[in-house]
RNA sequence: GGCGACGUACCCAAGUGGCUAAGGGAGCGGUCUGCAAAAUCGUUAUUCACCGGUUCGAAUCCGGUCGUCGCCUCCA
């Protein structure tokens, strides 16, 4: 079967083909860096981490770009009232972001453009704008992108934008358009910047949102690329705002497949920011809770589907990967001949791995395949022992699903002196047969999240996650 | 008001016209164990919010009802 993505722009299940055989550039909308991310933001993080791991699986080479936006009113605010930088202001966020994304195991984009870095190549794109006549200046020195002159301008979010109520919501009027759907491409300086603003050809001021994604994407991935994701609020107005300028600029289509990601929820309502309740990735860290164990919860359901974040679903996905690293960590071979019945196991489950994220990335299906081919190999195990290829077999394939999951691999760590003391000291006790004292060192361990496994091999320990 | 998504077992969650409705967690029973824990095996939905329709056949398509949520404003 053939991959395939649902796309926001054709509202269907589209066949993904690479403009250029055998790479995919995408695009994918990074963090605002004026406080700490949130897990919801990281949910959308998870999913392209998901899909860049999933495009190599499939052997492509992926070209990711992400941004990170370093100014904008939020950081101009809270900069000012710290009397930072805004450089300075957001260079802490942005270290913690990808700390963060270190702790979640999400593998690196290619290239992390700020967007303060690339002021000379927006200016350039709002250049071409002007001088196509789509864009227009006011008396503030604010430019704007005029949409009447973009007829396809609601393609993407698929909303009728002329018939969309007017005034429901009159803007603070800081700045003024000609019609209340355009948008600022450029925003004049005004006191309360303060000290943020660039000096231009086009003027005194800052660049608006929106148009660092469409003068960073095409920057580094060329005018028309693959694939563009973000979360589904992003759909409008950012995501129509970027196809405008970037099509009315290049006159060329920007994006072949658009995908994006649902809300997290906390107790049924979207977590934002704005709402209030959110969690942030290291408040939930210092509380102890496993990272990786975030990640699955994260990763385990299907991208479009909106996911409520609960504690419970935290520890049942610690039980899940504990799981997982418990059957690879059990796998002994006895003998050196090749069975075939494990190696046909593993093809048939292989298989129904790739075609189930073939399907738009459907990682429930693909998670529930793993769960069987475990299993099969289990029963496999109640009857016959594994041979040295067979478990060479086993291991090369959970490297491989793991080079998509990313949950398999157990985080280095060493028992401290205190602990290896109790240890031997229960092994004495155990060799004594002095069970009560065995037993009461073994619920001191666990009460430090250290869990002794005995086993006719000795005994082995993990730690709880 | 306009647009859209979702409602599957105790919890989570796949499946979108036809084999016995995946898988994970939890519970229960067995194996293992000094006893546990972990692991492992077995087991837990005649039924997919509700009502009607199309069809030889529907969780899956169509219409309606109820409920939950999102976008239309900064947001992943």
């Amino acid at each position: 079967m053939a991959l395939r993505f649902y796309n926001t722009m054709t509202r269907n299940k589209d066949d993904f083909q690479p403009i250029q055989t055998g790479k995919v550039r995408m695009y994918t909308c990074g963090p605002t860096v004026y406080n700490y991310a949130h897990i919801g933001n990281f949910r959308a993080y998870i999913f392209e981490d998901l899909l860049r791991r999933y495009l190599k699986f499939k052997g492509y080479q992926v070209v990711q770009v992400m941004n990170i936006t370093d100014v904008d009113d939020k950081i101009i605010r809270d900069a000012n009232k710290t009397g930072k930088s805004i450089r300075e202001f957001t260079k802490s966020y942005q270290d913690a972001f990808f700390e963060d994304l270190d702790a979640l195991g999400i593998e690196r984009a290619e290239v992390y453009p700020a967007a303060t870095d690339h002021i000379p190549e927006m200016v350039n794109l709002i250049k071409s704008l002007l001088d196509k006549g789509i864009a227009y200046r006011t008396d503030d020195g604010s430019i704007y992108f005029r949409v009447s002159d973009y007829p396809a301008y609601g393609k993407l979010a698929h909303l009728n934008i002329a018939e969309m109520q007017r005034g429901a919501r009159v803007q603070s009027d800081e700045y003024e358009k000609e019609e209340i759907r355009d948008f600022a491409l450029w925003k004049g300086w005004k006191d309360d910047d303060g000290p943020v603003y660039w000096e231009t050809e086009i003027g005194k001021g800052r660049p608006g949102w929106h148009i660092e994604c469409s003068a960073m994407s095409s920057k580094y991935l060329g005018k028309h690329f693959d694939i563009h994701t973000g979360g589904v609020d992003n759909i409008f107005p950012h995501h129509e705002n970027e196809i405008a300028q970037s099509e009315a600029g290049t006159g060329e289509k920007f994006v072949n497949y658009w995908l994006h990601c649902e809300h997290l929820m906390v107790e049924g309502d979207k977590m934002s920011k704005s709402a209030g309740n959110f969690y942030r990735l290291r408040e939930l860290l210092d509380k102890e809770i496993d990272a990786t164990a975030i990640r699955y919860v994260l990763l385990s359901t299907h991208y479009r589907q909106k996911l409520n974040f609960t504690f419970d679903k935290v520890e049942a996905a610690a039980k899940s990967i504990t799981r997982l690293r418990d059957f690879k960590k059990s796998l002994i071979g006895n003998t050196i001949n090749d069975s075939q019945q494990i190696r046909k196991i593993i093809d048939k489950y292989l298989n129904d791995f790739e075609a189930t994220l073939d399907d738009d990335l459907n990682i429930s299906g693909a998670l529930g395949s793993v769960f069987s081919c475990i299993h099969e190999i289990n029963t496999f195990r109640e009857t016959n022992s594994l041979t040295e290829d067979d478990v060479q077999a086993i291991v090369e394939y959970l490297n491989r699903i793991d080079s998509v999951l990313n949950v398999l691999e157990v985080p280095e760590n060493q028992l401290s002196d205190e602990e290896q003391t109790l240890i031997d000291a229960r092994q004495q006790a155990r060799a004594e047969r002095n069970w009560a004292e065995a037993d009461r060192i073994r619920d001191e361990l666990l009460s430090r999240g250290i869990i002794l496994e005995d086993t006719p091999q000795g005994t082995s320990w993990k730690r709880k996650i």
